[in-house]
DNA sequence: GTCTATAGACCGATAGAC
DNA sequence: GTCTATCGGTCTATAGAC
């Protein structure tokens, strides 16, 4: 087995465990374990607990931009976009119902202000918000863009806690559609393309993303 | 100092440090310290850990039931009574953008299925939805009241990780403004006494809450 | 009732044999 | 690179003097 592949091991162990039993209720030897290597053989891979904690964490957030790239390369529609974006928590309502939502359960577990962990982790979260903000940008939506994205992950966040308050899925999945039906309500304010022999309208929506 | 008054103190400071430091990660002994109390000494008052955080968070529960029944008392439109509970979340929202919600971040920590504390913070979040829901049931949204309740809280909750991932309070004051728009958007549908001239419409609300 | 001292388990991290 | 053995520290919880 090559050193890359414990590497990986590790830092996927890590990811699980965080999320079902928590960043601090995790130990490295609960980690060890779950990836089978033994504990000191951890210290060669990283040299504190945080190091493969921000690893844990930084893949989760390679992960979730891959899956934004892919959204936008097959789907010509930012609506369309968006509507499969919240339709991915829906189906991973299960998990999230029993575990919490894994990025929002590292912000508030620990100390955004100080904590490196938590600050990659609210990346992730900014991500998707930067994201959103873009998809609702090119439906012209240019003023709101971002007041939209914003409330819109809050609305999967606050879901994920509510279902695992209740341990009830349902409510993951109600508040998904409701989240779906008020994209789909939002007007296409945006110029066509077409119609005004116009090619670089989406510069505008682009540059409000940032 | 009187006996009562050193478990208050206890159950206070532990109540205090959970939701700033959070759960697994405050000790007994930081407990102690902040409420000047030798350590050994805690165990007189709670056996176990687990004891003082369900006392300190049953006693969040009751300061909650309290506040519902302040407004309950006071303001007679289950509207207005909506829009003051969500104007407490903005009051708090510089506390909350900090260190999260003391409630929700308890559920994020512990598993909802077998932790009684965590279930016990459960139970305060059902007793914010069953509260709204009375409230919404009384404007006539009886089909509707459970799900406007849940989404209300999903709203503040999700608000509140938003804030803290970023950072920035103005996301709790910008989300609050919304819920209030929400609210304040609301048909009132319920039958006017007056009008029709039935004393007990509010019975099939008040069944509707529990 | 109050407090000191400490047991016993587990933590993150290190040293050093192989 | 890999692993065992273990250090020093902190945790919850207890024993027992006052």
């Amino acid at each position: 087995m090559s050193t890359q592949n414990k590497r990986d091991r590790l830092v996927e162990s890590a990811a699980i465990l965080f999320h079902h039993n928590g960043l601090s209720a995790t130990s490295l030897a609960d980690i060890a374990k779950h990836a089978d290597i033994p504990i000191g053989n951890v210290y060669y891979y990283f040299k504190t607990k945080e190091e493969l904690a921000l690893a844990a964490i930084s893949k989760r957030k390679e992960q979730f931009s891959a899956a934004y790239r892919l959204l936008d390369d097959n789907l010509p529609d930012p609506r369309q976009r968006l509507i499969e974006a919240i339709r991915y928590f829906d189906k991973v309502s299960a998990e999230y119902t029993r575990y919490g939502c894994p990025i929002g359960k590292i912000i508030d577990d620990a100390d955004t202000e100080k904590d490196t962990v938590a600050q990659t982790a609210a990346q992730v979260l900014g991500d998707f918000v930067s994201w959103a903000q873009q998809q609702f940008g090119q439906l012209g939506h240019n003023d709101d863009a971002q007041t939209y994205a914003t409330t819109l992950m809050a609305g999967i966040q606050g879901a994920t806690i509510m279902a695992k308050a209740s341990r009830d899925e349902s409510v993951i999945k109600k508040e998904m559609i409701r989240l779906v039906t008020w994209v789909e309500s939002l007007p296409n304010k945006r110029i066509q393309l077409g119609k005004i022999g116009m090619r670089n309208v989406d510069a505008t929506a682009a540059s409000n993303a940032a």
